[in-house]
Parts: C-alpha cells; sequence; structure tokens
DNA sequence: GGCCTATCTTTTCATTGTAAAGATTCGTCG
DNA sequence: CGACGAATCTTTACAATGAAAAGATAGGCC
C-alpha cells in the first residue's frame, strides 16, 4: 500500500532537485575532463551542497555513473523511437551517432559496465528498454532481431561514433559522413553461417 | 656522438627490468579490475619496488598509460602487417578484432585521448605507424585510404570489438561472428558525396 | 679508484572516496 | 496545531591515493 504523494520524493526535497542537479553537473563535468578526473566532492561543491550530500542519494561514485548509464540508456531509447517510422535503418543509425555526439557521457559511461554497479536494477531495465528500442530499429528492415546483420549495424554506428568521440576520426560534417558510413552495410553477403 | 652501449640503457638497471615489467603488469591489472582501479601504489608493491618507482619511470599515471597505449599502437601495426599479403579486407578486419580482444588494457587506453598526455612524442609517431598499417590494409583492396569507405571499414570492426569487449554483444565465436560482420561491409552505395 | 648519473627509496602533503553520527526539514497523523 | 518519524543534508574522521622533494645506492666511464 503506497501513500499518494503529490510529487516524486526521489526527485525532490530540502535542495529543491538535487539529484536531478547532480546528475547534470556530471554529465557537464565528464564532458569537460572525462570520467576518470570526476570527483564526488568538486561535483559536490560545484550543487553549493556538502561532501557527503552525492554518496546520500547513489550510494558511492559508481552508484553515481549508474544513474547516469541508465539515464543514458532512456535517453537512447528515447532518440531511436522519435525516428519516422519510415525511416530506413540508415536513419535510425544516424540517430545513434546523433545521440552519442550529443550525450557522450552518457554514451561512454553505459559501455564501461566496470565503472559501473552492473546488475543494479534500474540499470538492468533501462538498457533492456533501449535493446528493444534497437532491435526494433533492425526489425523494421525486415531482418530477424538480434541477427548477426543486426550486430553488424550496430557495430558500424557504435564504432563511428566510438572512433570521432576518441577523436580517432574528425569529419567536416559528422552526421553527414555517419550516413555515408552506414550507408556501405548490406544485408545480403552470408559469407558463412 | 652517442656512445655505445652493450644494452639499451632505458628498458634494464639496477632492478632488472622495471619498466617492462610495470607495463606489462599495468596491462594485466587493467584487464582484471579495469583502468579506474588502477593504483600506482599497488602496482609498485606487485613490483616488488617502491612507491615512487613507477613515477621515476612514466612522470606519472598518464604517463604510464600513454606509454602502454603507445605500445598498443605499435602492436596494432605489427599485427595489421602479419596479415598474409593475399588476404582481403575482412581478413584484416578479423585480425583487428583479434588484436583487441587479445590485448584489452591497450586498446582500451589507445583510444581514451583523455587519461593520456595526447600530444607525447612516442604516442604521435607510434599512432601515425598504425594508421598507417591500417590505411595500408583499406589500400590493397583497391580503395583510397582516408576515404569514407576506409572509415567505414575501421568503424565496423572497432565497434564490433567495442561491443564485445563491454559485454554488450556476447557471441559464442567471437572471431567467426567478426567474419560474418566484416562481410556486411560493401564498397559501393554512396548515397551523397 | 673516484666521479657522474641513472635508478630507486623514504618521507611528506594535499586530495579523494566513503563511513558514521549528528542536525535539519518535510510530510503525516493524531 | 503540534509532535513524531523519516527523508535529506552536514560535520567529522580515516585510510588510500598521486605526486613532489630530497636523499641513498649502484653501475658505468675516465
Amino acid at each position: 500500500m503506497e501513500s499518494l504523494l503529490r510529487y516524486d520524493r526521489s526527485v525532490t526535497y530540502h535542495h529543491g532537485d538535487l539529484r536531478r542537479t547532480l546528475l547534470a553537473e556530471t554529465a557537464s563535468a565528464i564532458a569537460d575532463d572525462g570520467v576518470a578526473k570526476l570527483s564526488m566532492r568538486a561535483l559536490a561543491k560545484r550543487a553549493g551542497v556538502s561532501n557527503a550530500a552525492p554518496t546520500y542519494h547513489f550510494g558511492d561514485k559508481s552508484g553515481l555513473l549508474t544513474a547516469l548509464a541508465a539515464e543514458g540508456f532512456d535517453l537512447l531509447a528515447e532518440a531511436m523511437a522519435g525516428v519516422d517510422d519510415d525511416g530506413g535503418l540508415i536513419d535510425r543509425g544516424v540517430a545513434y551517432v546523433e545521440f552519442a555526439l550529443a550525450r557522450p557521457s552518457h554514451f561512454t559511461v553505459m559501455f564501461q559496465p566496470r565503472l559501473l554497479h552492473d546488475d543494479d536494477a534500474e540499470l538492468v531495465a533501462a538498457r533492456q528498454r533501449a535493446w528493444a528500442a534497437l532491435s526494433v530499429g533492425v526489425a523494421k528492415t525486415r531482418s530477424e532481431p538480434d541477427s548477426d546483420f543486426g550486430v553488424a549495424a550496430w557495430s558500424i554506428v557504435h564504432g563511428y561514433a566510438t572512433l570521432v568521440l576518441s577523436g580517432a576520426v574528425e569529419p567536416d560534417d559528422v552526421l553527414k559522413q555517419a550516413r555515408i558510413v552506414a550507408g556501405h552495410l548490406v544485408e545480403g553477403a552470408d559469407t558463412d553461417r
């Protein structure tokens, strides 16, 4: 029996919106200086709270990053769902790259399970929702979801996004090249099975 | 005028082979627990030397990772050069994935410039050698190196390796699937230019 | 045989993550 | 409206870390 609340306790309280604020500051800090230089104390200072305030909300540093990753998976699912239904696989691939570049901190953390509490319930759920959204995208192109082709499609856009984010590839127009790169994918050509 | 030395000073000295030992221990430690949990002091202890010994050789933690990344780029160039000359682009792609899985610590660090002294001379040189080796691989398939197709080829194998290393994809036979995935790449299909 | 320099140690310090216990504020219910 | 309980935040403390500084050791060279 849960009582009716006027608003969600987990996000509103004394400070106002500390949990949400901390997540936003974390994403910003990581985008600026990378995950390695992320400091809980500096984060707290920037949010105008005490050292231990972040720890209360997220348990520990991994918990903070876990929450960020979970948020990232939900944002990814949202981004994939936002693609036009009559758009092809390439459009979905470009949307994937667009997401990675728009939310680099989320994207980075999402694929570094070593930094996370990988079995966290909310993380697992969010990840599953994102995987579902991706599979649906592939399925709409008349391919089996979870097929080798699905993995290939995922690989090419994920790899391109990663290379751009790492600075290994520096195109003039990222999304344009993303479209071209994704265009080099073909469905047939099974070598062996 | 450099004097003749019986052996390379930079790798042999009191301890015997500390620099090399530390690099090996670093790769091992990262493979076990990830870069984030890498500790200079724990590393020194495992090598049987004092706290500050690693700092002497690498300047700081970033310097250590920089040296590891540089080593990684050389190993990658070596791996790409080892592919049969009559092997196609797919063989080279599989070799790329094979390298990433055989040297996960090197591979991880190589593409995280935030962790490194990105303008380090040896790193820059090693990276350039690796890029050259990759370009040669693409060029042997009658494509322009540094073309969009080259980026696409790199993206698909790099993405696949990354997804496998992150645990997002868990195939029964990695190299077999790597070959299939790389097989979904096609050279034509320029959308716009 | 003595000197120079590369290699390594000892010591120290500021910073960090996080645990523990206390203070404060909010909502709820009598 | 007032007090209780729980959620939220602070204060304090501690061990571990990266790194700087200065000293010790030993190997090679004249």
